[in-house]
DNA sequence: GACCAGGTATTGC
DNA sequence: GCAATACATGGT
C-alpha cells in the first residue's frame, strides 16, 4: 500500500485547483475539456489506484518510501521534515498548466494565486462533459489582449503570462523532453517572466524532473538556518522531494529545531 | 497606511 | 556576479 495525504500533498504549494469540505478532498487538474475532477475523502485513497490518469497525478509509480529512508539516514533536520508530513508526494501535473500557475504565483500568495487560476479557467478554459472549467490552453491564452488578462487580476503578470503562452505554442515545453535539466531550465528561463524559480518548480510539478529544488524566500531561510553553505545537489537526484517535505515543514510546523 | 505574498527584470556598481 | 528597487493586487 503507498502512502498519500491528500490534505498535505494538495495543500503544500504544488497545486492551485483544489478545495475541501469536510473530509473530502477535491482536485480539479487539466486543460480545456481533458480536465478532470477528483473528489476524495482519505479513507478512500485506494481508489486512485484503479485509475490511470489520477495514479500518475499522485506518483504512485515512485517509491517514496525508499526516498523517505534514504533521506533520514542522510540528514537529521531533514529527517523530522519527512516525519512531520509523510504523505506528501510530488504531482505529475500539466506542464502548461504548471508553468503558467507559477508564473502567477510570483511575489503572490497562495490563496490569491488560487483565485486567480479559478478565474481564469472559468473566463477562458472550455468544459468538460460534466461542465467543469478546465485550465485555458495555450493556446487560448496566446490569443488574448495584455488588458483581458488584467481584468482577471493578473496584475504585472499579465505580459509575463502572455509571453509564456506564446512561448509553449511555439513548442517550448516538446523542445525540452530532449534537454538535461541545465538546458531545460536556460531554454524556460529565455520567457521574459520566468525566472530561476519558476523554472524549477515547472520543471518539478510539471516535468518530474525530480531533481529540481526551487529555491523560494522559504527555502532559502530553511538552508541558511539548518543546511549553511549547502545548495539542492546535497540532497541528491530527488532533492525536489527533499525540497517540498522542507519547504511544507518550515510553513507549518510550530516546534522548529 | 505600511507591509507582505512559493519572484523577476532592470539598473547600477 | 551581487544589492537595490519597482511592479499590481488583495489581505492583515
Amino acid at each position: 500500500m503507498f502512502e498519500l495525504s491528500l490534505k498535505d500533498t494538495l495543500s503544500c504549494g504544488q497545486c492551485f485547483r483544489f478545495s475541501n469540505n469536510e473530509n473530502v478532498w477535491t482536485v480539479i487538474a487539466g486543460v480545456d475539456e481533458n480536465v478532470r475532477t477528483l473528489s476524495l475523502s482519505q479513507d478512500e485513497i485506494c481508489k486512485i489506484e484503479q485509475d490511470s490518469f489520477w495514479s500518475d497525478y499522485f506518483d504512485l509509480q515512485t517509491d517514496y518510501e525508499s526516498l523517505k529512508q534514504q533521506f533520514s539516514k542522510k540528514d537529521d533536520v531533514l529527517k523530522t521534515a519527512c516525519e512531520f508530513a509523510p504523505g506528501i508526494r510530488i504531482l505529475n501535473q500539466n506542464k502548461w498548466e504548471a508553468l503558467c500557475s507559477f508564473v502567477i504565483s510570483q511575489n503572490n500568495n497562495i490563496k490569491r494565486i488560487m483565485g486567480i487560476v479559478q478565474r481564469m479557467s472559468e473566463q477562458f478554459g472550455k468544459q468538460n462533459s460534466r461542465g467543469v472549467y478546465g485550465f485555458p490552453s495555450s493556446r487560448t491564452i496566446a490569443g488574448l489582449s495584455e488588458e483581458q488578462l488584467r481584468q482577471i487580476g493578473l496584475g504585472f503578470r499579465a505580459s509575463y503570462v502572455l509571453n509564456t503562452a506564446r512561448a509553449v505554442e511555439d513548442g517550448l515545453l516538446e523542445s525540452l523532453e530532449l534537454l538535461d535539466v541545465t538546458d531545460a531550465r536556460n531554454e524556460l528561463m529565455k520567457i521574459k517572466g520566468v525566472g530561476s524559480k519558476v523554472a524549477d518548480c515547472a520543471l518539478l510539478f510539471g516535468c518530474h524532473r525530480l531533481e529540481c529544488f526551487p529555491m523560494d524566500v522559504w527555502m532559502k531561510r530553511v538552508m541558511t538556518d539548518y543546511f549553511p553553505g549547502k545548495d539542492g545537489k546535497y540532497f541528491g537526484p530527488y532533492a525536489g522531494v527533499a525540497q517540498q517535505y522542507l519547504f511544507h515543514w518550515i510553513r507549518n510546523s510550530k516546534e522548529q529545531i
